[in-house]
RNA sequence: GGGGAUGUAGCUCAGUUGGGAGAGCGCAGGCUUCGCAAGUCUGAGGCCGAGGGUUCGAAUCCCUUCAUCUCCA
C-alpha cells in the first residue's frame, strides 16, 4: 500500500465517523511563539483543546506536517542512523473536543489497524498507563478493559508515567495515553534475550499514541478531571507505511525513494553498498524533505530561530553530500524531487519550486563562504603548528572553528588525515559538553506569550467581542468586562488606563498586519479615548486607553465611534498593499511573497522576498503601474467564502495568517485576489495617489519596500516640492535647473578648497621657513622649541612633519594654546631616539602645564590644561634636550 | 534563551601598554602602445557600524545598542 493511499484511508475512515477532515496547518506555527516548529498534529488545535477557541466541529482527523529538530524529542545527529528519526515527518490524528473518550477511541483505531490496514490481530499490543501515586492515580482499567474487547488481557501492558502519561506544560490539560505496538518478528528486533515490548529496538514498533486528554493540572499539582474529557492521536505516517511495505525501515518506503533514487543518480553511488556513505544518503534524503517544506511554508534559512534550523539542516545536508563526492549544488535538485513525488497532497510545493530551489541554491553558496573562511583559519594554524614541530591540531582550536565559525569537525579530520597531523577530539568534546552544560543551565523554559490569565479566562467564559467594523464605524454595545493592570475591574473613574471588551465592536483589532483604531467610547457616564485595538487569540477585541471623563462600569451600556480620518486612511493603505503586492509579482516574479507588512493610517511598509535589490527603474515601472491602477478606480469586491473554495481560486494567502475555515476573499477584478480580514476602501480610485518612499534590505532574500497613498501621498510630494523650491529659490534659478546649478556650485566649491588649500599651505609653509629660521644648534644637531598657533593636535603632527622634510635629523618641539587646553608636541628623528626619546620626553614637560601624555620614540603628544605655564614647559624641553644631547 | 566571533576605502583585509588611518585588488587620469592586455607614475575614495563614558588624546580601553556570522538549548 502506497503512503498516499493510506494518507487517504485514514482521513477518510475518519470521515466517514463523523469527524471533519481539516487541512495540516503550516509546519510553521505564525501563532504560537513557544514552539519552533508545529511537532504534533494537535498543534493547531492546542486553543481548542484548553476552551479558549471553538469551531464548527467537535470531530476533527488531519495529516499534519510536523517538524522535530533539536529538543527532547530528537537529537539531529540521530537522524540517518536510525531507520526511524526524521526532522520533517507527517502525523496522522484524530480528534476529538469533549465529544467522544476512550471507548471509542480504542474502537477506531483497532478497526482502522486491523480491519482498513489488514494487520495481523495476533501481533498488535497495547499499553496503558500503570498509574501513578505521586499524582494519586490508579492503573487506566478503563482503557484496559476496552482493550480487552479485542486483545487478550496478556498483551495489554503497563507502562509508568514517562512513558504513558502526557502533559502539555507544567499546569494544563494532561492524561494518561494509550500505545498500540506490532512485533514485526525477532529479525527485526535487537536479538536481545530479554527484548519485550517497550524496548527501543524496532521489533515490538510503537505504531499509533492515543492521548486521552482527561485532567487539569492545577498550580499546586492537584489534577482534577476535565468536564469533557478530549481525544488526541498520533500515528507517524511514515512508520505505517515502514509496516505495511514491509520493509525495515522508513527509508525504504515510497515516501522516501523518490529522493535516495535521486541521490545515487547524481552522485553514482550505489545505496547499500557502505553503511556509512547509506548514513549520508538517508540525511540528505530527510534533510531534502524538510528543507522544501520549511520553506515551502516560508521559513528563510536565517541566524535564528526556526530560520536557523532550516539553515543547519540544509547545511547538514550539504556536508553529507560532500561525504558522497556531490561538490557541485546538488540539493535543489533532491528537493525537485521531494516536490515531485509529494504534489499530490502537497501541491504548494512544486507551485513554489522556483522560489524553494533558489533559497536552496542561495544558502549552498554562503555555506560555501563560511567553508573558505574556515579552512583559512585553519590552514594558518597547520601552518603555525607544523612550524613548533607538534603533530597534533589541539581540541581548543577545532572547537573554536566550529563553535565561532561554524567550520564542519569533519573536514579538520580529513584535513589532518592528509598531512599526518593527529586531532585532539577528546578535547573537542570536553569544551563541548561544557558548552552545552552552559546553555542548559541558563535555559529558562520557552517563553510563553504574554496572554495574561485575565483574558485567557475571559475566553474561556466564552466571552469575544464581535466585530461590526466592516459595515459601520459606530455601533451601541454592552461592556462585558473591564480590565486594568492585568486585573478584571467592576469600574473605572477618569484618568484611568483601562482595557475594554464589549460585546460587538466596530473597532478593527490589530491584525494581519494592519494597526488597531483608535476613537473614542462614550457610556452613561464617562467618556473613553481608545489608543489601540488589539486583537487576542480566540478573537477577542480589546480596546485600549484612558478615561477621559467621567467613569465606566462593568455592564454600561455604550456607543463605540472609530476615528473616521485615521480608519480611512488605514484603509487606503491597505488597499494599496493589495495592488503594490500583486504589481510586485508581475513587475519582479511569481517568488515575490509576502514576508511582513504594516499598514498604518500614515504610511504602509511591505516586505517581500526576493534576491537583489530593486532597481531605481523596477521601482519607478513599479510605482506608475500602482497608479494606473488606481486611476482604473475598480470597485472592491469582499466574498465570505470557504477556505477550501477561496483556495481554489488561486488567491493568494499568506503564511503567517492563520485562516479559519470562512475566509474573507478581497478581490480587485482581474487584478489581485488575496485573503484577508482587514478593511480596505471601496474603489481603487479613493487612493489618489502612491508614492515610494525607498526600498531597502532588511534581511537576506528578503526587501523592504516603504510607501503612501491618498493624502499623506500628496503631503508627501508636497513637501518635496517645498524643498524644491526652497533650494531653488536660494540659488535664484528655476526649479528644473537646480540640478545642473548645483553640480557647478560643488564643482566651484571643491575648486575654491583646493586653492584654499594650496594658500594654506604656501602661507605656513612660509611662517614654517622663518620659524625653522629659529632652530638652534645643539651640539650639532638642529633643536627647533616653538610655541605656534593651533586650535588641535593635527596642525601641531602636520608642523612636526614639515620640520622633518627640511631637518631629515633633528629635535622638535611644538607647543599651542587652545582655549583653557594646551597641546604639546615633541618629534625626534628616527637616528637621534637613541639618545632622546620624545614619550619620555613629552612625559617630563606637561607636567609644567598640568596635564599628561606618551608617544613613539619618535613622536609624542600631551596636553594640559595650564595655558600660562606653557613657557615653562618649552624652557624645560630646551634645558632637557641640551642634557640628553650632551 | 545562553555563549563565541566580526563590523576600518567600492571589494578582500592589516592596524602591535591608547599617540600620525594603511596594503592588495578595483576605479579615474598621465606615460607606454596602431589598439588591447601587461607595465609604470599620479590621483580620487574613510563620522574606523551607532550612541555614551574614561583620557590631554580613542579605530584601539569600558558601557549600551544595531547588524552580520556561528555553536549550544
Amino acid at each position: 500500500m502506497k503512503a498516499s493511499e493510506i494518507r487517504k484511508a485514514f482521513l477518510d475512515f475518519f470521515h466517514e465517523r463523523g469527524h471533519t477532515i481539516v487541512k495540516s496547518s503550516s509546519v510553521i506555527p505564525y501563532d504560537d511563539p513557544s514552539l519552533l516548529f508545529t511537532n504534533a498534529g494537535m498543534v493547531q488545535f492546542k486553543r481548542t483543546f484548553l476552551g479558549e477557541e471553538r469551531r464548527s466541529y467537535i470531530r476533527a482527523t488531519t495529516s499534519q506536517k510536523c517538524m522535530r529538530a533539536g529538543g527532547k524529542h530528537n537529537d539531529l545527529e540521530n537522524v540517518g542512523r536510525t531507520a526511524r528519526h526524521h526532522t520533517f515527518f507527517e502525523m496522522l490524528g484524530n480528534f476529538s473536543f469533549g465529544d467522544y473518550f476512550k471507548k471509542n477511541a480504542v474502537e477506531y483505531a483497532w478497526a482502522f489497524l486491523t480491519e482498513v490496514m489488514g494487520l495481523p490481530k495476533d501481533k498488535l499490543y497495547a499499553t496503558i498507563h500503570e498509574g501513578d501515586s505521586g499524582m494519586k492515580l490508579g492503573p487506566d482499567e478503563e482503557a484496559r478493559e476496552y482493550w480487552a474487547r479485542y486483545l487478550p488481557r496478556e498483551r495489554i501492558l503497563t507502562f509508568p508515567t514517562k512513558d504513558n502519561f502526557w502533559a502539555m506544560g507544567d499546569t494544563g490539560p494532561c492524561g494518561p495515553c494509550s500505545e498500540i505496538l506490532i512485533d514485526q518478528g525477532p529479525e527485526m528486533g535487537c536479538g536481545s534475550p530479554d527484548c519485550k515490548p517497550g524496548c527501543d529496538c524496532d521489533r515490538y514498533l510503537e505504531l499509533w499514541n492515543l492521548v486521552f486528554m482527561q485532567f487539569n493540572r492545577r498550580d499546586d499539582g492537584v489534577l482534577e478531571p476535565l468536564p469533557k474529557p478530549s481525544i488526541d492521536t498520533g500515528m507517524g505516517l511514515e512508520r505505517v507505511a515502514a509496516v505495511l511495505q514491509k520493509v525495515p525501515s522508513n527509508y525504504d518506503t515510497d515516501l522516501f525513494t523518490p529522493m535516495m533514487a535521486k541521490i545515487e543518480e547524481l552522485s553514482g553511488y550505489r545505496y547499500g553498498t557502505t553503511p556509512e556513505k547509506d548514513v549520508s544518503v538517508k540525511v540528505i534524503a530527510d534533510h531534502s524533505r524538510a528543507a522544501a517544506f520549511l520553506i515551502g511554508d516560508g521559513a528563510l534559512p536565517s541566524n535564528e530561530g526556526r530560520g536557523y534550523v532550516l539553515r543547519r539542516v540544509i547545511r547538514r545536508a550539504l556536508r553529507h553530500g560532500r561525504f558522497l563526492g556531490l561538490d557541485k549544488p546538488f540539493l535543489s535538485d533532491v528537493a525537485v524531487s521531494v516536490m515531485v513525488s509529494m504534489q499530490d497532497a502537497y501541491p504548494e510545493l512544486l507551485e513554489n519550486r522556483s522560489f524553494i530551489t533558489r533559497v536552496i541554491v542561495n544558502e549552498e553558496e554562503r555555506f560555501n563562504e563560511t567553508l573558505d573562511v574556515g579552512l583559512r583559519l585553519l590552514q594558518n594554524e597547520i601552518r603555525r603548528i607544523q612550524d613548533e614541530k607538534a603533530d597534533t591540531i589541539p581540541g581548543a582550536l577545532i572547537f573554536k572553528l566550529y563553535d565561532t565559525y561554524g567550520f564542519p569537525i569533519d573536514i579538520v579530520t580529513d584535513m589532518a588525515r592528509e598531512l599526518g597531523l593527529k586531532t585532539d577530539e577528546a578535547g573537542f568534546g570536553v569544551l563541548m559538553d561544557k558548552q552545552r552544560e552552559q546553555s542548559r543551565a541558563h535555559w529558562k523554559g520557552s517563553g510563553e506569550r504574554e496572554v495574561s490569565d485575565v483574558y485567557r479566562q475571559l475566553s474561556t467564559r466564552g466571552v469575544m467581542g464581535g466585530f461590526v467594523g466592516y459595515e459601520s464605524l459606530e455601533a451601541d454595545s454592552r461592556i462585558v468586562a473591564m480590565i486594568c493592570g492585568g486585573e478584571e475591574i467592576g469600574g473605572a473613574e477618569e484618568g484611568a488606563e483601562i482595557e475594554l471588551v464589549v460585546q460587538q465592536t466596530p473597532f478593527y483589532g490589530a491584525a494581519g498586519g494592519q494597526v488597531g483604531d483608535i476613537g473614542t467610547i462614550s457610556g452613561p457616564s464617562g467618556r473613553m479615548a481608545v489608543t489601540d485595538t488589539i486583537k487576542l487569540p480566540g478573537d477577542l477585541i480589546v480596546h485600549v486607553g484612558k478615561v477621559e471623563s467621567g467613569s465606566f462600569r462593568s455592564g454600561d451600556a455604550v456607543h463605540l465611534a472609530v476615528d473616521r480620518r485615521a480608519r480611512k486612511d488605514t484603509e487606503l493603505h491597505h488597499t494599496a498593499t493589495h495592488i503594490l503586492h500583486a504589481v510586485l509579482r508581475k513587475v519582479l516574479g511569481d517568488h515575490v511573497k509576502q514576508a511582513g507588512s504594516l499598514v498604518a493610517p500614515d504610511r504602509l511598509r511591505f516586505d517581500f522576498t526576493h534576491f537583489a535589490a530593486v532597481s531605481p527603474e523596477e521601482l519607478e515601472e513599479i510605482e506608475r503601474l500602482v497608479n494606473d491602477e488606481i486611476r482604473e478606480n475598480q470597485p472592491l469586491t469582499v466574498h465570505v467564502m470557504d477556505l477550501e473554495d477561496a483556495l481554489k481560486t488561486g488567491a493568494m494567502a499568506l503564511f503567517e495568517e492563520k485562516y479559519g475555515d470562512r475566509v474573507r476573499m478581497v478581490e480587485i477584478p482581474g487584478f489581485s485576489r488575496e485573503l484577508c480580514g482587514g478593511t480596505h476602501t471601496a474603489k481603487t480610485g479613493d487612493l489618489g495617489v502612491f508614492v515610494i518612499l525607498h526600498e531597502t534590505s532588511i534581511a537576506s532574500g528578503v526587501r523592504r519596500i516603504e510607501a503612501l497613498a491618498g493624502r499623506h501621498g500628496l503631503q508627501y510630494v508636497n513637501r518635496q516640492r517645498e524643498v524644491l523650491q526652497r533650494a531653488a529659490a536660494t540659488l535664484k534659478v528655476a526649479p528644473a535647473e537646480l540640478a545642473d546649478r548645483v553640480e557647478k556650485l560643488v564643482a566651484q566649491e571643491r575648486l575654491l578648497e583646493k586653492e584654499l588649500a594650496a594658500l594654506k599651505a604656501s602661507l605656513s609653509s612660509r611662517r614654517s621657513a622663518d620659524l625653522f629660521e629659529t632652530t638652534a644648534d645643539v651640539k650639532g644637531v638642529p633643536v627647533l622649541v616653538a610655541t605656534i598657533e593651533a586650535d588641535n593636535p593635527k596642525v601641531l603632527r602636520e608642523m612636526n612633519d614639515k620640520f622633518r622634510e627640511k631637518f631629515p635629523s633633528g629635535v622638535a618641539v611644538f607647543g599651542a594654546v587652545s582655549g583653557e587646553k594646551v597641546f604639546l608636541l615633541a618629534g625626534v628623528t628616527q637616528d637621534l631616539t637613541s639618545k632622546l626619546h620624545a614619550g619620555n620626553l613629552i612625559k617630563e614637560i606637561v607636567k609644567e602645564v598640568g596635564g599628561s601624555g606618551g608617544g613613539r620614540p619618535d613622536m609624542a603628544q600631551a596636553g594640559g590644561n595650564r595655558p600660562d605655564k606653557l613657557d615653562d614647559a618649552l624652557a624645560l624641553a630646551k634645558r632637557l634636550i641640551s642634557e640628553k644631547l650632551g
